[in-house]
DNA sequence: TTTGTCTGGACAAAACTAGGACAAAATTGT
DNA sequence: ACAATTTTGTCCTAGTTTTGTCCAGACAAA
């Protein structure tokens, strides 16, 4: 996959004025310049009138450290850099910080910062006040901010799955109209659908079919399996919702898959849910794993037990599980 | 790059006045005039007494440098570029920015071939075969090929609307399983919807409620409409599929919005279209226009007309229905 | 007549620069 | 654990450049 063409196209050329490097880089304009004055962090050309210009070389540079600093690192530490060295720093501390979730903490630096314990409800309240608003717009920009903040999989957690919550229950109690909450789920839909699509596919990743069964036709927290999982290498086969346990069968069979993941959520009580996931199973190859979650899977654990599904309790879970399954069947595959 | 002209249909011929440009810019009178005067931005046209006429290709000049500087451009550097220099700064500048943290790259194939004027079925078979092989990495790339190729208005049109027939004609026909229909409808509503998000608002657009009324549960028409009046500079207010009379009007209101498209697909026959566009009409500011489209709103003519609602043919005549509007509003607005 | 546009110029707000001050946060030393 | 020190983001002033708005008088359009 060639994605290599912007990043070795950086041209020196100096044209860029502080105000877009603001832009482009999220410092601001002051900070910029403080750090050019203590640190050369950057020496930008000028302008004849001594307007500070900058190159796409610059501009990567305030960027990186941006990031160096998200991650703990120091400005006195990292303003000497070279380009190269940056980048090393910076992909190294990633690395690490993907796996926050897990038990990375001896590999924590001391000097980290401590994960900046924001509310996420903070968050989502501003969420919910601009649904409320009808602010189409700014209901976007938070979502996009929101992601910037912290890793994909603890988004969806810890901000998108409440706020969803937060939605549906509010519209029952009336705070939320109708058209607030349609005006906020289309919305999520786009946004959502658009998440897996940051990751770069290679080709190689086993698939998973994700959809929701017959009767089920809320779709979101499906579409959130499909981007979390796509994180870890996984390339979902996404369905939409409401699906006969035929066509899963059919379309797992057709295109490989190796796992099927279902949401169900509403109505709890469809009695189609049992059949279908009856059917679903026995028609279904035994070698693959079939996952089940959403609000209306306790409503069925005996059922799910007797089938022999899989219902992991958070996505974390099921990310552990998929992650699993995966080394599995590569370790199989080779041997 | 002629044909880039003709293709997205940029009118060379001089003949706006300078309060519509200002209008549909979102600039001044004023300033355009200083523009001119200091940097030569444009140079219009003059009537036989000196009125300054702009032609589209003006406009859309006008237009991007306004989002330039809103990038952090200055005026000093944008002024001097060409219409196809301004449009590279102004991507590579919102494709930055929206982005502020993560090397996400947008993917973007860069073997694309120029402007080939491939028969635009000739795509469309491509895409239907990806659907039916369940490659649905293919089917993504495709649209994201197709829509390099001619702007995004004549794109809907020749593209994705015949594509939306030709799935559902398919599935009907047997050639296609619903698992295949279900992925393509999926995906699809994953890329319409985020085709409005290519457009930069300024945040002084006209607002448009666009939804489908209950019991229509097919919204791939109404994000279509979305994505293509954010073209022209409204603002979609989107609310998906399935919303009551009085929650549109409920919307209209609390948003202020000066229209409303509703998108009428199937079921065609369905009782509850009469009873919740005449409701819609009915509770509905007089002055606040209705579009209706769709494949079913050929069933409903008599009433369209009766209701008084307006029904453009073809997505042209809602563009042209939707800019005269416009203007119009502004007129009355200023007077 | 009334309203809108034209030209040229004036003016003021906004943005940028340089240098420095200040306080919060982080780090180090005891 | 506490105090001293360093680091770092933000803000201030004053002078310059850039940019948006306004005005006046003449003319054109409705």
């Amino acid at each position: 996959m060639a994605t290599l063409e912007t990043i070795s196209s950086i041209d020196t050329a100096a044209r860029h004025p502080i105000r877009l490097v603001a832009n482009r880089t999220g410092l601001t304009v002051d900070l910029i310049r403080a750090w050019e004055k203590r640190y050369h962090v950057v020496d930008p050309a000028r302008s004849d009138t001594k307007r500070r210009l900058y190159s796409d070389y610059d501009i990567e540079r305030l960027r990186l450290i941006r990031i160096a600093k998200q991650n703990g690192r120091r400005l006195v530490d990292v303003a000497p850099l070279t380009l190269e060295e940056l980048r090393d720093v910076v992909s190294e501390d990633s690395r690490y910080d993907s796996i926050t979730d897990n038990q990375a903490e001896v590999y924590r630096p001391s000097w980290t910062s401590p994960l900046e314990a924001t509310d996420a409800q903070d968050d989502i309240d501003a969420m919910l006040f601009a649904v409320q608003t009808m602010d189409q717009h700014r209901f976007d920009q938070l979502l996009q901010e929101g992601l910037v903040k912290q890793s994909l999989p603890s988004y969806l957690e810890t901000v998108i799955g409440p706020l969803l919550r937060e939605i549906g229950e509010s519209t029952r109690l009336g705070k939320l109209r109708i058209a607030h909450e349609h005006m906020a789920t289309a919305h999520l839909r786009t946004f959502i659908g658009a998440l897996r699509f940051r990751e770069t596919y290679t080709g190689g990743e086993p698939k998973i079919v994700i959809t929701t069964p017959t009767g089920q036709l809320h779709e979101l927290g499906a579409l959130m399996i499909a981007a979390l999982v796509s994180v870890d290498g996984w390339l979902p086969v996404y369905l939409g919702p409401n699906t006969p346990a035929d066509e899963i069968v059919a379309c797992t069979n057709q295109s490989g898959a190796r796992a099927v993941s279902l949401s169900l959520t509403y109505p709890a009580d469809d009695p189609r849910i049992a059949t279908e996931l009856t059917r679903l199973r026995s028609q279904l190859d035994g070698k693959i794993p079939v996952f089940v979650g959403g609000a209306a899977t306790a409503h069925h654990q005996e059922l799910i037990s007797r089938l022999g599904l899989e219902s992991p309790p958070t996505l974390n879970g099921l990310r552990h599980s998929l992650n699993a399954l995966r080394d599995r069947q590569f370790k199989e595959q080779t041997a």
